[in-house]
DNA sequence: TCAAATATTTGTCTACGACAAAATAGGGTT
DNA sequence: AACCCTATTTTGTCGTAGACAAATATTTGA
């Protein structure tokens, strides 16, 4: 009896923000132009989605992600849409023949939702293949792996969540077995606070880690007055921040920017991942680093330099 | 030579949004309505906020947090405003002295920022008392201090970040240690996607894990949807959702109709954590967790229901 | 003293024009 | 072809201000 009067068929702006990351700004300005997506409104005028926009909006999000722009596609039907992910091409760059079957038995563990076997497996091979050598032969291809799956509608996000969890217990695992003397340079680990993927952050840790690095994570989305608090509290040498392709770039510049000034020159800043505002327009005082036979590099060269 | 034409010391709406997390929308309609914050202007037209703004702002935030509305502080200067936060009560709920003092040693250890002698510490509480007694009498009341300090002032933000780093680092460790049996229920946990803070659910999947159910973490910020897809994959049995106390209790309440509507009625929903909203009109069809007690309890309900 | 009714506060929603930053296309040179 | 420089288009964010529901505070009535 006490039923609600909104049938939650139909959901509110607030509520497709949060659903498809797409912003209310974004939402109204694109039924402004393209005339979708068009939601009846409520009787105060409140726009009203329906399930089918929303999954039709995802799609279109999806295929943005791969470069898609929403011009093109978003007067296309949820199959077109579909249709369409499954041609993205993904962007392997996987060493051998040995290594891609083995990454594609990991994906077939994922998908098979045995998380507990996705687990030890995973943990199997960071004892087979050594920490370092997981890091960038297991942890980085496969992460991009699943985000290409996902982009190509193969993955749901849950999959990518249950993924995430998994390998961050690994991870986790893995780099509280390193000791951890008091040796330089100290690192201080973290995200802005718009960018919410930890993985990158947990891979350069254990990199670090393994290079004798004394590692502070914050964990994701530290504001940036906390960053400057932080690192003079536990004077840090080096800022290593992580940005995923998703970020706002605008957004990546000025942050950056802003911590530079906040930041005594003696502090380094260091920016990673995969995010293309980084390779295009590298901000001054700003090291980017490109992979991580980079990040290794970079750190024999700060020791050298002290 | 190549400066960047903002200076860093102004920042944009969006910058502002991103450090204080106060809606583009709110920071507008304070300034049309309080006349603070009232930024300059760049040659756009668009408003750039000083960071002597941003502090006021931060220092409003954590009152609001504590309880205060906006009008009756937004006329306060920045001395004031911390003035005000030293007198915030704490809402301390601890059992005896002996707890208290041991806190209190804790909250030393975190302050002095040895975070490797602050973990130690913490894993050592986890023998001592065992983990479920470890959650409920030190993680759960040692994150609301946390919490509570940060109010008040006393503590940074990145302070609380590491706080957080430490413990899951030693929750986790802890849940790794008990053997998962293929029992029921088979338990998902997670949070909508609005709600960043994944202690909560840390420390359910901890206790449910004691209590030999079999969960299924997926992190943080799940939208609705995959939460919906995720239960069916994993013939999940009951969802449990967490929620911080500073979500919006419109959200909150939308997003718990719009899973109850999508997901089967034999799929339960459990949500807890401390959301005043979920106290004052907590929702048809979802089961309100006060409190730890409150969870063994309603577990060995379900199993007598089943 | 407590519940119901009323008043205030507060955040989010509406509309659409404007414009910079990003992406694409065109045209010329090596 | 491969490069660079310059239009042109696309696209997201920001600007204005009025409206109103939901949350909270205050008053009224029993």
């Amino acid at each position: 009896m006490d039923q609600p009067i909104k049938s939650p068929i139909h959901l509110s702006i607030a509520a497709v923000e949060r659903d498809t990351g797409l912003s209310k700004d974004t939402l109204r300005v694109w039924e402004r132009r393209y005339g979708f997506p068009c939601p009846e409104r409520d009787h105060f005028g409140e726009r009203i989605y329906t399930i089918e926009q929303v999954d039709r909006l995802r799609a279109i999000r999806r295929l943005m992600d791969a470069g898609y722009r929403p011009g093109k596609i978003i007067g296309m039907a949820l199959e077109d849409l579909q249709a369409l992910a499954e041609t993205v091409p993904q962007a392997a760059q996987i060493a051998s023949e040995d290594q891609a079957a083995d990454l594609d038995s990991l994906m077939q563990v994922l998908r098979s939702h045995e998380i507990e076997d996705l687990r030890r497996q995973l943990s199997q091979r960071v004892l087979r293949l050594g920490l370092a050598r997981f890091v960038t032969e297991v942890v980085a291809p496969l992460t991009e792996q699943v985000g290409d799956a996902w982009a190509r509608g193969q993955l749901q996000i849950y999959e990518e969540h249950l993924f995430t969890e998994s390998m961050q217990v690994v991870l986790r695992n893995a780099i509280s077995t390193i000791p951890q003397p008091g040796s330089r340079p100290r690192v201080l680990l973290t995200t802005f606070p718009s960018e919410p993927h930890g993985m990158g952050l947990l891979m350069v840790e254990a990199l670090l880690a393994l290079e004798g690095c004394r590692c502070f994570s914050l964990g994701v989305q530290t504001p940036i007055w906390d960053i400057v608090l932080a690192t003079k509290a536990q004077e840090i040498d080096l800022v290593a921040l992580s940005f995923s392709p998703v970020m706002n770039p605008s957004l990546v510049l000025e942050g950056l920017n802003e911590l530079r000034a906040k930041l005594p020159l003696s502090v380094e800043i260091w920016a990673g991942g995969r995010c293309p505002v980084l390779q295009r327009r590298p901000p001054a005082d700003v090291r980017v680093l490109q992979d991580f036979s980079d990040l290794t590099k970079a750190i024999i060269e700060w020791r050298h330099r002290h």
